[in-house]
DNA sequence: ATGTCTAGTGAGACTAGA
């Protein structure tokens, strides 16, 4: 079963480049990340057409995640739990059957949290805090999970090109990576690391100053397995 | 060398968010 997760930047804008991919990379589950529209504006047939059950959380404008899947949902939430007044879509969970057992799978678009010294970052650390309690809930179901997504998080310097230009930004705080360690720590395996021990493995390069060109990118793209669901898994990389 | 994108608003030589 090949998994896989992308912050997409506009499901409408790379509509196109959404349906050529999932036609030339075949995979099985798809987590989608910054749709940035509502449900309703979502290409929801055409990826349909291609054989995928599609489940959308979206909003107007900004955020907003979904799920693609050969297989058929058996169930679906919207919303990180926790907090009821959290309007931003940025959480969407499904269980689907994977063989004779199921797969748990989430799409995440954890909050950037830039500047640091502003609200933003303090609901980024709250929604971590978040995150993590419902994680552990679900470690406590000893299934197969996938919390996959853009974690906005730079784990360790060798998950930066140059990591000494990240030391002020929220991607990089000393207690951002603490909360992604803690939140690892509940018993997670992240799949890229643990199957590209070195450094130079990245899933995002800014669109400014030929950042791709230069591979100047960080690891903020993750995908966290539960034991069981580790326990399956075969390799992992990225898509450049 | 902060050099780029997307989407919203409403018609900007715009703004916000990333």
């Amino acid at each position: 079963m090949k998994i896989a997760t992308w912050n997409i930047n506009g499901a409408k804008a790379r509509q196109q480049g959404l349906l050529t991919w999932l036609e030339a990379a075949k995979p099985d589950v798809l987590c989608l990340q910054e749709i940035k529209c509502v449900d309703e504006a979502f290409p929801r047939e055409p990826i349909e057409a291609l054989g995928y059950n599609v489940a959308v959380h979206g909003q107007k404008g900004f955020n907003g995640v979904a799920i693609l899947s050969r297989a058929p949902f058996d169930d679906v939430s919207r919303g990180l739990p926790g907090d009821a007044t959290d309007e931003q879509s940025r959480y969407i969970e499904a269980v689907i059957a994977a063989g004779k057992s199921t797969l748990r799978l989430a799409s995440i678009y954890l909050p950037n949290g830039n500047p640091v010294d502003t609200e933003k970052f303090t609901y980024k650390l709250a929604w971590m805090e978040r995150l993590h309690a419902h994680a552990a809930s679900l470690l406590a179901l000893e299934e197969a999970t996938v919390l996959m997504g853009d974690y906005n998080v730079i784990p360790e310097p060798a998950d930066a090109r140059h990591p000494e230009q990240w030391v002020g930004d929220a991607l990089f705080q000393p207690v951002s990576r603490q909360a992604w360690r803690r939140l690892c720590h509940l018993g997670f395996t992240d799949a890229i690391r643990a199957t590209n021990p070195g450094a130079g493995v990245y899933t995002f390069w800014d669109y400014q100053a030929g950042a791709f060109q230069k591979d100047n990118g960080i690891r903020i793209d993750h995908l966290l397995l539960s034991p069981e669901a580790a326990d399956r898994l075969v390799a992992a990389g990225v898509d450049k």
